[in-house]
DNA sequence: CAAACCAATTTGGTTAACCAATTTAAGCCT
DNA sequence: AGGCTTAAATTGGTTAACCAAATTGGTTTG
């Protein structure tokens, strides 16, 4: 059951490599938007490595939207100027990856906002599938069931209603890792789930309302034993 | 200069097709965390594409956190139950491009948050790169030159020092998109530019005295032109 | 002299063969 | 019969050969 994870980032570290080189290619012959990058294989016998991992990195920093990959033309630098290009490759070789904490104080602070911005632009449609992913919910924990599941739907169900494609793309992105850790550290025990039940049902009926204000309110008093966990977390 | 996106979307079509089919074959099969999924070359005969697509529609979900492949030995279901593990993979199918709304409306929240907690947690180290990005985007200003670049990193830093790693991968997500839309529509012009200076001196100034109720007003005024341009872009 | 066409080269993308680690199961010895 | 060893088959990862589109440079033609 241990993961193992020195092969990934043993990749990782070759691919950090090869972004660092590339960020100093640019550097260094002042590459700007639109300019063209040598191709996928000069780069590769340049850097002394695979063609492969010359094509996983530049996907990687195409991802972030500063390389523009075109078909049988060539790897673009994307509209963003040098000094952005310098910093923003520089802070992306910086980052690691997200701690528990960060990963709850993040889904708080999303989730205000979503359940605001749902109560202010559902749609019918919307609230029918919110209302479906509570009934879900509240049936899997009468019946004495685990419903960590049931209730992150609900969550992301909310998160879809919100309107705003980042954001609901951001809370699809922590929302696993969230559900791993929540097992993994018994977050979300049963007896909490039965008062979830209301505290579910109360965050539906504000957004039935449309009234924002309260939808945040009933939010914020669902997250509050959470928040407390939160922040109890050993670093 | 057009930007022809066929290939990529083409490309996008087939491994939204795979990712469906794999949930459905997960469903089917009614697979559970720690179950392993058929190799990659009978996943590919089974569904009549290549391999390769394959191996990127798994990676695809293996960056959700949905699935785990381990080298030499199979590709495993992720610590995520079938109703999450359907719920979520329906969802990322219909995930859709960001729009330049949503990415502004996204970007003010994660700022809004990340300049309090830069003023609460910021070490010295961070305070100095801060200033040092203040400075540069001062002096492109004061010369007449264009500064979107300059300012974005101050921005930058300022999630740098925010101490939430989650927080800090989603503003360097979006950020390069930012950069293109703001040149695109123009949004800052240079007039505006002069104003700016001052405004993010302040905005260091009450990090620098850890102040974040301070530091929290001078973002809001800091967004308060971008806030309204970004609620009269047309659809 | 310019514009249009064509072939040769360059390009990112794709496919298939290969590799090493892992797993499985058969075989051998006790 | 049981436990240990070992070899064959399976697996994800890697590499190299191949492909079609696109660019480029030169030639030809009006």
């Amino acid at each position: 059951m241990k993961i193992d994870i020195h092969p990934k980032n043993e990749n990782d570290t070759i691919q950090k490599e090869i972004i660092s080189k590339i960020r100093d290619y640019i550097n260094y012959k002042n590459l700007e938007p639109g300019d063209k990058l040598p191709s996928e294989r000069k780069l590769s016998e340049k850097f002394e490595v695979s063609r492969g991992n010359v094509r996983e990195a530049i996907q990687t920093l195409e991802s972030y939207g500063l390389l523009i990959s075109k078909p049988q033309s060539g790897t673009f630098i994307a509209d963003i100027g040098p000094v952005a290009m310098n910093g923003m490759i520089t802070d992306i070789l910086r980052l690691e990856k997200s701690d528990f904490k960060s990963l709850v104080e993040t889904r708080i602070l999303l989730e205000l906002k979503t359940v605001r911005l749902a109560a202010l632009r559902r749609t019918e449609e919307d609230l029918k599938q919110i209302e479906e992913a509570l009934e879900a919910y509240a049936e899997k924990v009468k019946n004495g069931e685990d419903a960590v599941q049931e209730d992150l739907l609900f969550h992301l169900a909310i998160a879809k209603a919100c309107g705003n494609s980042t954001i609901n793309t951001f809370m699809l992105t922590i929302t696993p890792e969230i559900i791993t850790n929540f097992t993994k550290y018994h977050v979300c025990d049963k007896n909490i789930a039965f008062i979830g039940i209301q505290e579910h049902r109360e965050i539906y009926e504000a957004i039935k309302e449309q009234d924002p204000q309260l939808a945040k309110e009933k939010m914020k008093i669902h997250f509050k034993m959470l928040y407390q966990y939160c922040y109890n977390i050993k670093d």
